[in-house]
DNA sequence: GGAACTTATTGTTGGACCACAATGAGAGTC
DNA sequence: GACTCTCATTGTGGTCCAACAATAAGTTCC
């Protein structure tokens, strides 16, 4: 009898929240981690004390922190509980991994995207750098060749890409990037796998060094624009298929 | 008999390939999509359905069907089952908001950010814009003066910038900026706070429309950097609070 | 100090009920 | 007879519960 009582009192929060009672249960718990301050390493309060805390079943809040493991939010430990963990990376490649399957503009969306991006950021940089950041683009470009798999080769043109973000001077660009790293290293690798001259990536770069060493702005446009564009043309029709 | 024969067998699997009997049902449920070469708008089998399908129960299928959902691939519908969607848009959405801080970000980083998208954009726009399109604009322009509030102004003025962006026709970008968004007409509201002169946007936003109608994308990337810049003398140096 | 045991927690299952919407049967009307 | 409207049926997702298995931290015993 109480059951019943239970499913019909929640039934009609959920239609008057107008939420279901999943994602209610997760707003709470979303609420009970930033009301906490919790960190990374910090567990979470077990299953069945968090079914009492939110008034929701142990299954309903399984199904939220389902959602929030999706989000790489916590990892959950057996016998001790979710963990807050900043599965960022993996969290967006699952991501953009599902996506693969269905919808294939993605690939072409995030490189026209950095075109933007990294041709954009051109004028500030021609203005604002260094020469000693620009040559530590430099450096960061001689990796490259140095590489002893593609892996290692998509992460130090990642690293090349990722500096000169980081020569724009601000922290939304810098976040994005970050947030979007595991898929652009993927786009990286694929680019590497299907047509591995490193040799060519590094000129491309030098080339744009050079740019930025004349404080060319024009040039710095067209070649950026050039390479991202060039990669492109190196993307799989269809979907990388995962194992 | 045979229940207990398919746990056991669900065990040793689970432990044999080193995920969950949750990850290996959404690998199915994928797996089937794929088969089945599902597009948007069909429905997946109901749950009862998947759960003999892959030999789970109905509510390890369900946690299955709640990563999948987190991703944006689809959506339940009562009575039908599971729609395949292309909710990729929410959930990147979602994705930001969980990883992302904009609070962290400064006015000046999100304006600068702007800057760099909304003037990279020009060539594309100018290549390829219909002169419907750019009429759509100076429709959308035109409402601004006809605002009876400051948010009312402020929604109109994005709404300018929204459409432009929707002209870039990248879905990454209409994403970010829809996520964006709260904190964009924050700033757009203070700004007509400290200074409220439709008249100026709405005139700045012509002459933006006009090189767009000439193709002229120097003028374009000039009067879209002034048009920015020109916001931001007016915005207090705080960092931009959100909620 | 190490090994066996206890125990608390997550993982998984099966079953139950509710709300809701589509379907179709049946009554009523022309 | 054909058509329309009403309403019960039915099947689906949403939620809940109780139970057991697997696992690892904690505890006790030697």
């Amino acid at each position: 009898m109480e059951d019943t009582q239970v499913a019909r009192d929640n039934t009609v929060a959920r239609r008057a929240g107008g939420r279901s009672a999943v994602d209610t249960a997760a707003g709470r718990i979303l609420d009970l981690i930033r009301a906490r301050q919790l960190n990374v390493g910090d567990v979470l309060p077990t299953e069945r004390e968090l079914s009492e805390i939110t008034g929701a079943s142990r299954n309903t809040v399984r199904e939220a922190l389902r959602t929030i493991r999706t989000y790489g939010l916590i990892e959950p430990k057996p016998r001790v509980g979710a963990v807050l963990a900043n599965g960022q990376s993996i969290a967006i490649q699952n991501f953009f991994a599902a996506h693969m399957d269905v919808s294939r503009s993605s690939f072409a969306d995030i490189q026209g995207f950095r075109r933007i991006i990294e041709v954009g950021i051109g004028d500030h940089i021609v203005l604002n750098a260094t020469s000693e950041q620009i040559e530590a683009l430099d450096e960061i470009n001689g990796r490259i060749v140095d590489s002893r798999s593609i892996e290692e080769a998509a992460e130090n043109d990642f690293s090349f890409h990722m500096a000169l973000i980081g020569l724009a001077d601000n922290r939304m660009l810098t976040d994005m990037y970050s947030f979007l790293s595991p898929v652009i290293l993927r786009i990286m690798t694929i680019g590497k796998e299907m047509r591995p001259v490193l040799a060519d990536t590094r000129a491309a770069h030098g080339e744009i060094i050079a740019a930025l060493r004349a404080r060319d702005r024009l040039a710095y446009a067209y070649l950026m624009s050039r390479h991202l564009d060039f990669a492109l043309r190196f993307l799989p029709e269809e979907p990388a298929s995962e194992t």
